[in-house]
DNA sequence: TTAAAAATGACGGAAAACCACTAATTTTTA
DNA sequence: TAAAAATTAGTGGTTTTCCGTCATTTTTAA
């Protein structure tokens, strides 16, 4: 009882890399090879495989959206992300799409068997080489936060308050100040902020971690 | 020629513990211990030390925005944050607010070294139990998606666009539509994300993993 | 191939945001 | 302690958002 793989890439060079890494794989069957997402979709409808290799970077479809739609038909499929983008932008994407497993195109035969298996078992499985450069871009914001500007205790109450979409007036009313002070400060906030108007002002807001 | 070494934390356990861990490095010398915040900022003034390890739970001050004040005077001060808080949000707090490193205090004495080396350094020291739990945080994003509405191209569309301060005039105008088409959308955005105003909207949408 | 969903457009009115000033008092910092 | 920054408050006016309701056409999915 074996694991059934498909995999999806334009690239031949890639398939018959892949081939060859898992020829002698016992336990996983390499059962269908695809060009472009097309050829998936009609592929799919006669058997689905229960672990999906999906190069994101087909000729006719981005990878996160074909992802989404598999998952969407296909909930049973266990995508597995095989790419060499190696931006965390793009992991986060696929693996929000509903990708398992995200590996990079150089991986080893050992490294790409592990990962076949662990998310045909339903479980996260990320390159590791991917993961110290993930955490750096999640801390990464420090950066930006070392150009925010700095806010008054009062300025950050109110932009709390603001973004949990408290009118002007409402906010008056909760710290017992003039509707005309508040004014004040959230235009002291535009100015910090570079913001023309509530949009803008939270999304940089959240930008340089300035909320929660 | 020796590192420079002060600790701040209010727990005098915590304090005899660190001295003990410490006592047998040749290469740290334990220069002062604070109790509080009122106490560091007089020490301070006096002698800054090359590290400082910061309890972020002090009874007189909340440890980013201490952090964020010596980073401010003392730049050359590197700041540890010790503590026993291991959420994201907390490390990803203090790492903004200027801190080098993060241990949580079961730190065991090699890790503890370690760390105060390599932020003497100026290098990054992040307690390694922590990075795992961190990538999963910011991962974590995927499972908010799930609960994500899902939105029309157009919501979308006009969605990225709300986010870049565009108002709707501006909106119809790029898109070449009624600003009542728009208003429409906007309508649909805000019924879909359960926002009240853009404030909230832009939130959700950043929340939800929405924008860029 | 029909429903359903999406995209388009409109009207009127109320509320809130946005803009440009001025200015007194308190707190913080140099 | 004097200067700077923060906090408070005001006036008056314009623009934009927000709310409800309706309706037509186009696209998508069962």
């Amino acid at each position: 009882m074996g694991i059934r793989l498909a995999i999806v890439d334009d690239h031949p060079l890639v398939q018959a890399g892949l081939r060859q890494l898992l020829a002698s794989s016992g336990n996983i069957m390499l059962e269908a090879v695809y060009a472009s997402g097309e050829e998936l979709m009609s592929g799919l409808e006669r058997s689905a495989p229960d672990v999906l290799l999906l190069d994101i970077q087909l000729p006719d479809h981005n990878g996160d959206e074909l992802a989404r739609i598999i998952r969407q038909r296909y909930p049973q499929v266990r995508m597995l992300a095989l790419t060499n983008v190696d931006t965390s932008a793009y992991v986060k994407k696929m693996i929000q799409a509903g990708c398992l497993g995200y590996l990079l195109k150089n991986v080893d035969r050992d490294t790409l068997v592990q990962a076949i298996e662990t998310v045909y078992r339903e479980e996260q499985f990320i390159a590791p080489t991917l993961k110290e450069e993930l955490l750096q871009d999640m801390l990464e914001g420090k950066r930006k936060a070392k150009l925010a500007p700095s806010l008054t205790r009062r300025e950050k109450e109110i932009l709390q308050l603001i973004a949990k979409e408290y009118t002007s007036q409402e906010i008056a009313d909760t710290l017992f100040l003039s509707p005309n002070t508040i004014e004040n400060h959230r235009k002291q906030l535009f100015l910090k902020l570079d913001a023309r108007n509530m949009a803008g002002l939270i999304k940089k807001a959240v930008d340089f971690g300035l909320l929660e």
